[in-house]
DNA sequence: GCCGTTTTCGGCCCGACTGTTTTCAGTCG
């Protein structure tokens, strides 16, 4: 089993840590640190772009970096790494993933104490503050120690568990802490923001910002400290506080008077590394940004505040930024530029073709609860122009060649019979199995009774990538594939992607005209945007869809087209934005 | 150690909160 990005990003912090120990160069440091940022928010596997050679186009690593990693992955236990590793016992950096214990208190407890089984290092501290021998050190007193105490409980509870929670649950929990702040008469507005307003798939924690007069703030604060569902406070000052839910989730709140709301708007969205990209960019034109505005550099005293967002990027000669695009990547160049792209909209969708009806098609997997009216039914509300309908393939096991062929067929008179009753263009799909072989789950002669297929994985996800490589470009080949569904098949917090050969699965796709899907089931957000991005840049076209097994499902949409604009894509690159005339003319109907 | 539409050398984001301190270091986002 090779590294994981988690482990590379573990080691890059790990190093730095040592470097801060050991006074190593303050921008040495911080360029490991930044390479931990970089390959934690990496969604394809860096161990796959050494593979290829490619170390180099990760930003953030630079020459150095690749040339340490390269040795590492070749030898782990003689490289530069590990030998930099070494410089501080591990028990520093067992110890730092606590909450609130960074290099510095980790190293004084490991030395004093001679901490150095990793394995038990926490039960050990821990033991040693809850028998008061951590207080008399220097630079520590009870508070500190009572801090560790709590902060080493959070840890050990949280160990092994996830530390983020999905797009849905987090938009869910932010609602009803909005709904209890605007109970409070002196807020104004209030705004969600940080990745949730950037649409990252997973939310690690919620970021409140609240507008309201500078002499209602403590008021404010005070409130959301005794929000119901505290566990525990974590910080509170004059403007901002944060607390620990029950449920064990971190919420940020903020409080800012009108006049600077757009700055803190920004601030506050982030993402960190678009945030830092933005100041050094400001920084080049002698302004100095922070949550409360913009200062000149030569003139501290020169602030200027900004009421919205569109201002305070204007204000630097910028185009507003889309949060979602703001991950420090090229947005700032561009939007210097004028060269933002036109993201896709909601509202530019006309359709779908991954939707599952309740017809009895017998299937390997779960059938829909709603029927083909139901679903055309809130197709229209949602101002759709047509509708495949992709149920699973039949269960090879229960039936023969003959029997799917009819059950197909069935569906077929079916839906034309629909079509015509609801006028509505429908498709007869089907969502059909890639055999671990890379044959489909249905006989060949079934398929002239399709008009399209989607092909997915649903077993055997743990092949080695070559197998799993062939398997799929196996099942792409076949007539009337149109669309490879939920492609890594990861399911968040679940289950990892699958091990294959990307570039060769997006040419071969790009090559058959075949679309990928950007599924937009909250716990599959499939493709993940940032390999979204680079299909994009292949020049590969992407399909949203819901795969609703309910009609209300197919509201949904929403969360693909989040994946979708994180992935810089326009209304060009998704095919279910063209009209139903094109879309019969792509599947060659 | 990284990086480049004022630079291949000389810079490198910014501030809040906490605890242990009488002015600051550590941690976090």
């Amino acid at each position: 089993m090779h590294l994981t990005n988690k482990d590379i990003a573990h080691i890059f912090r790990s190093i730095a840590a040592a470097y801060l120990l050991t006074g190593v160069n303050r921008f040495r440091t911080i360029a490991y640190q930044k390479a931990a940022d970089t390959v934690e928010q990496m969604t394809r596997e860096v161990y796959d772009f050494w593979e290829n050679g490619k170390l180099n186009e990760i930003e953030g690593i630079g020459p150095t970096i690749s040339q340490h990693l390269d040795e590492h992955f070749k030898d782990p236990a003689h490289s530069y790494l590990t030998k930099q590793l070494q410089l501080v016992p591990s028990t520093v950096y067992e110890l730092m993933k606590a909450p609130g214990i960074g290099p510095k208190k980790a190293f004084k407890l490991v030395s004093h104490f001679k901490l150095l089984d990793p394995s038990t290092v926490v039960r050990e501290v821990k033991k040693l503050a809850e028998d008061d021998r951590i207080s008399g050190l220097e630079s520590f007193g009870r508070k500190s120690q009572d801090e560790i105490i709590e902060s080493l409980e959070i840890f050990e509870r949280r160990n092994g568990q996830n530390d983020r929670m999905s797009l849905p649950t987090a938009y869910a929990m932010s609602e009803q802490i909005l709904q209890y702040l605007k109970k409070n008469p002196h807020v104004q507005h209030i705004d969600t923001l940080g990745s949730l307003r950037r649409m990252v798939a997973t939310i690690g924690d919620i970021d409140i910002a609240v507008v309201a007069d500078k002499k209602d703030a403590a008021n404010i604060i005070e409130y959301f400290i005794n929000y119901p569902q505290v566990l525990t406070i974590e910080g509170k000052g004059p403007e901002k506080a944060s607390i620990i839910t029950k449920g064990g989730w971190r919420v940020d709140l903020r409080v800012i008077e009108m006049r600077q709301y757009g700055s803190m708007l920004q601030y506050f969205t982030g993402s960190k590394a678009h945030n830092i990209k933005l100041r050094e960019f400001a920084l080049k034109k002698g302004y100095s940004l922070n949550e409360f505005g913009i200062k000149q550099v030569k003139d501290k005293n020169n602030i200027s505040a900004f009421a919205t967002e569109e201002k305070f990027y204007a204000f630097l000669g910028l185009q507003w930024v889309p949060p979602e695009i703001r991950e420090g990547t090229d947005e700032i160049k561009l939007a210097a530029v004028k060269r933002l792209p036109d993201l896709i909209r909601l509202e530019d969708v006309k359709g779908e073709f991954h939707v599952h009806s309740s017809f009895n098609i017998e299937p390997s997997h779960d059938l829909g609860a709603d029927t083909f009216g139901k679903m055309i039914s809130l197709a229209k509300t949602l101002q759709y122009e047509y509708l495949g309908f992709s149920e699973h393939n039949p269960s090879q096991s229960g039936h023969s060649s003959a029997q799917i062929i009819n059950l197909i067929k069935k569906k077929q008179s079916e839906i034309k019979k629909t079509a015509l009753k609801n006028s509505f263009t429908c498709f007869n799909s089907l969502e059909v199995d890639i055999s671990p072989d890379g044959s489909l789950a249905i006989p060949d002669e079934a398929i002239r009774y399709l008009d399209m297929m989607i092909v997915s994985i649903h077993s055997s996800f743990r092949m080695k990538k070559d197998e799993m490589t062939k398997r799929i470009l196996k099942g792409l080949s076949y007539p009337k594939v149109k669309i490879l569904g939920h492609p890594t098949g990861r399911l968040l917090s679940k289950r990892e992607e699958i091990d294959a050969d990307w570039d060769a699965i997006f040419a071969f796709a790009k090559e058959k005209n075949i679309a990928l899907e950007i599924n937009s089931w909250p716990e599959r957000l499939d493709l993940p945007d940032m390999m979204a991005k680079t299909a994009i840049k292949n020049g590969n076209k992407l399909i949203l869809g819901t795969d609703a097994h309910a009609a209300y499902q197919m509201n949904n949409m929403f969360y693909g087209v989040a994946v979708a604009r994180r992935a810089w894509a326009m209304k060009s690159d998704i095919i279910n934005t063209k009209s139903s005339e094109e879309i019969k003319k792509w599947i060659g109907a």
